[in-house]
DNA sequence: ACTTTAATGTACGATAACGTACTTATAGGT
DNA sequence: ACCTATAAGTACGTTATCGTACATTAAAGT
């Protein structure tokens, strides 16, 4: 495997095309974004160093529909597309132990979507910040207004004024381009019910 | 394999109870139910005869926290998940097309999310509908505005009104207690964008 | 036929989020 | 030190959806 470098914007997986690499990032974020043929699109899916991209590999295939990109600079393991299918074969209990991965994710979307149906933007960001903040080393995300609305599929405007909430609570301290998580459990008693059904599972299944 | 009849209603698995049978439905519909400790609940996904109850038991785990909860009354082959496990080590081939089936469940997950987050009541019932009608063989689904307010996660009066829009619009007939769907091109263009992904999925892996 | 219960229709003020536009501030290059 | 581009703050009218409550209707049992 090969040690990479990725940086903000980079696209990893496309939309019905074939993955060529699969990457196990160290501290950083990675994003799966669902979209329609039209564009409307949304993040559904984080990915950090508690798992890996190419989850279709897994599942004997080799695309899905969804873009993979890189949100917060990270270094990654990475291994060929075919490589990795072969690693695959030969060793059951790591593609055991990876199909619990792909199980854990699944519930990540699954909550997603139920945060989407019935949460607050507010909630929803929350959320978001703490399992970013999770995945990586970092003080300061660094992210823009406009990064965050394409994610939630909200108004650039609308996470604004969540993130001024956020800031007023004393719960993050934003600059220019970045956040920083100041109080962890103000976050979380913000998120409330939002956070935490994946990350269970995630302790239950993989730890 | 033994083959069984579902009433409405009935529960096939529960937030992290081991899973002691798998279905593999005909004709009706299986819905799967998100929830946060505090009892916020959405449907996520949708089962029917294109796939299978007990998805963990395909990445080796016997439980998630979701609910299993039939719809649409239907008969299932089901066996014992002692048995469906065995039957999995035995029978690669059997393993990897099911695979593929969680891959395209996955994909549904990760649109209803998209959904959930950018389309009107209006859309995401249109769109429901339709994964209904698609996984039955009925005329008339029996389905009351109180059971899809929850599968949504929306107000039951909300479904009310947008039932009646497309009531007017001639797409559906309902009647209490039922729906009808009337004109399916109709539904699909009220549905737009937010219906097809998943199929598509569907049809380029399984079919 | 009458009663009961569940399902549906409808209303109304409140709130969350929208689309859009314009202003202000900050970082980075010259 | 000054420009400039990008990021962030803010405003305003509009729309979707909410919470809640109440009235109406259809099925099901006696």
């Amino acid at each position: 495997m090969e040690r990479c470098s990725f940086e903000q914007g980079l696209v990893l997986e496309m939309p019905g095309t074939a993955i060529t690499k699969v990457c196990f990032p160290e501290p950083g974020m990675i994003s799966v974004m669902a979209r329609t043929p039209v564009g409307v699109q949304a993040e559904v899916g984080i990915i950090g160093p508690e798992g890996m991209t190419g989850l279709p590999l897994l599942h004997g295939l080799d695309s899905w529909p969804h873009a993979t990109i890189v949100q917060i600079p990270c270094r990654a393991l990475c291994i060929e597309a075919t490589a990795f299918r072969a690693v695959l074969a030969e060793c059951r209990p790591l593609h055991e132990r990876l199909l619990r991965y792909a199980q854990v994710f699944s519930v990540q979307l699954a909550q997603g979507s139920l945060c989407n149906a019935r949460f607050t933007i507010e909630q929803r960001l929350a959320r978001w910040l703490l399992m970013c903040h999770d995945r990586t080393d970092r003080e300061d995300l660094p992210l823009t207004h406009e990064l965050l609305s394409t994610m939630l599929g909200v108004r650039r405007a609308g996470i604004t004024t969540a993130l001024r909430m956020l800031n007023d609570s004393g719960a993050v301290k934003s600059r220019r381009g970045g956040i920083g998580i100041r109080d962890r459990s103000r976050m979380l008693a913000i998120a409330g019910d939002a956070y935490g059904v994946p990350e269970d599972e995630y302790t239950r299944v993989l730890a």
